[in-house]
RNA sequence: CGCGGGGUAGAGCAGUUGGCAGCUCGCCAGGCCCAUAACCUGGAGGUCGUCGGUUCGAAUCCGACCCCCGCAACCA
């Protein structure tokens, strides 16, 4: 039987069109999912669209929608979005869909059940300046920034909370037991010192009739459950949890990536929740870091230079994909360049693979060589290459691929031959090279699918020919 | 003394059982002419953040300091 091979990104906001910093990680676990299928698994790949919570509230209202028909166009944008990356997810999830509603209720009682939801009233701080709710590490000199003069107004509210301080050890226990659980390392020392200093319960309602964008407290109506408590859940619940025979059986625990402002909820927050309910914790959670913008935070305002359509539309799939997977490190923040996407591509595609295969196929036509090749899997390399992959090392990856053509490059240009008249020497060069080329573009079908495919079918054929330039220079 | 990451060639990065400082891109010069003005060969370019210590020998180990950058409970 097939392994069975779960991973999902977040659910991005559905505010807003899509972020560049979400397409690179929506390609990087598009890039897992895809070497994962390639090895035989069976693979589920979720991702979709947070749409509960204040924000998106307000905005519905100002348009005179619900929520769920606010989102939708937003909705239709990240589905083309996975269209034009070539992303090969298969399961998409509203936050708003039914049976997520109905499984986040579920994960409500049980978690009640257990005795770990509890009411408490609790205060507060309100800028009626703002219309804002101001937390203390808002405050300057405990005055809200934007108005100081005012004084901020104190609003009671009784919420519920969820024992999450009731975890603390467990968790620590869990990090000990897992120490490859959050990637980078780093990363997993940073959750471990945080859960250490302490765990404070955390409201996980809100009061509906200020804010009825969410899933109802079931059995309280005057109460919506806070968007955190709620989009978690669409880990499993997309899965299908908890119907029995579901798909959750054999795929969960999975694999989730997330950007670095996503830590604490994937790997404290939500883990306590699986450990609330007895569930198992999600197997590894992968944290990339952000990008900048020529050396800048991404603004509002930047955002749209940066726009992934545009992007696609400037250069194309191929360029954006390569340059977020091999320029960017996987778990740095990285500084998106557009000079450097250009270079990157031009180096390593038209320079190299394109160049290279374009050579030897028109050295293979002109000498009227017959091949008929198929890729010889596992190439040499395939152990380094799995190994780069399974720790998100996807530059590294692309680096061992890179190296191939460098090398295959050298000794087509050593055995020069262009300069030879005996046939089968020429095919004693040629062949071995061609194999190369074909079993490169194997590796490559997880990166850039559509030129992959392209290649397999010139270099597999039984004769190869000529054709297209595959990488055009930009 | 809040926690964490980092400072190595113009750029981005490798480099922890200490042993002549590496890779890719970029730049310069030559070669080649099969190929997408591409490819191959060679070269220039670094006081490895600073100071001190251990050692025959330190980018690497130890100590102090300086500087950048994240996080500090709803920003992809």
């Amino acid at each position: 039987m097939a392994e069975k091979f779960y991973i999902t990104t977040t659910l991005p906001y559905t505010n807003s069109n899509p972020h560049i910093g979400f397409a690179a990680e929506i390609i990087k676990a598009d890039v897992v999912a895809r070497w994962q299928r390639l090895l035989g698994a069976e693979v589920i790949f979720s991702t979709g669209t947070d749409e509960h919570g204040l924000k998106i509230y307000q905005q519905a209202a100002a348009a005179n929608l619900s929520p769920r028909d606010y989102c939708t166009p937003f909705v239709e944008r990240f589905k083309k979005l996975h269209q034009i990356l070539e992303i090969s997810s298969t399961h998409f999830i509203r936050t708003s869909d039914e049976n997520h509603l109905a499984a986040v209720q579920e994960f409500w009682r049980r978690v009640q059940v257990k005795g770990d939801i509890y009411k408490k009233r609790y205060q507060v701080k309100y800028c009626v300046g703002c219309e804002l709710e101001k937390t203390d590490s808002e405050l300057v000199d405990g005055h809200c920034p934007w108005h100081p003069n005012r004084e901020l107004e104190i609003i009671d509210e009784e919420n519920y909370f969820f024992r999450f301080s009731k975890y603390q050890q467990a968790l620590l226990d869990f990090y000990k037991q897992q120490p490859n659980f959050v990637l980078p390392a780093h990363r997993q020392k940073e959750i471990i010192n945080f859960v250490s200093s302490g765990l404070k319960d955390f409201s996980i309602s809100r009061l509906a009739k200020k804010m009825p964008n969410g899933v109802p407290v079931p059995g309280d109506p005057e109460q919506v459950i806070y968007v955190w408590f709620d989009a978690l859940v669409n880990y499993i619940s997309v899965l299908g949890w908890p119907e029995e025979n579901s798909l959750y059986t054999d795929f969960w625990p999975g694999i989730q990536v997330c950007g670095k402002d996503n830590l604490r909820q994937q790997t404290v927050m939500w883990q306590a929740m699986l450990l609330s309910l007895g569930l198992p914790p999600t197997k590894q959670v992968a944290v990339f870091g952000f990008l900048t913008f020529n050396g800048e935070k991404i603004s509002k305002s930047k955002e749209g230079a940066i726009d992934p359509f545009l992007q696609v539309e400037k250069y194309n799939s191929d360029a954006l994909r390569l340059y977020v997977l091999s320029d960017i490190m996987p778990f740095e923040d990285g500084d998106y360049n557009e000079d450097n996407l250009i270079r990157r591509y031009n180096a390593d595609l038209a320079n190299g693979l394109g160049n290279l295969s374009a050579r030897v196929a028109t050295l293979l036509e002109k000498n009227k060589i017959a091949t008929n090749l198929s890729p010889q899997i596992p190439a040499p390399w395939h152990k380094d290459f799995n190994k780069s992959l399974n720790n998100f090392k996807l530059n590294e990856a692309w680096e061992i691929l890179s190296r191939e053509v460098r090398t295959a490059n050298e000794k087509l240009s050593a055995a020069a031959p262009w300069k030879l008249n005996n046939q089968e020497e020429i095919k004693n060069i040629l062949i071995p090279i061609a194999q190369t080329i074909l079993n490169i573009s194997w590796y490559l079908q997880i990166f850039l699918p559509a030129a992959a495919e392209k290649l397999l079918s010139q270099y597999g054929a039984a004769e190869i020919k000529k054709g297209e330039s595959l990488f055009p220079r930009l």
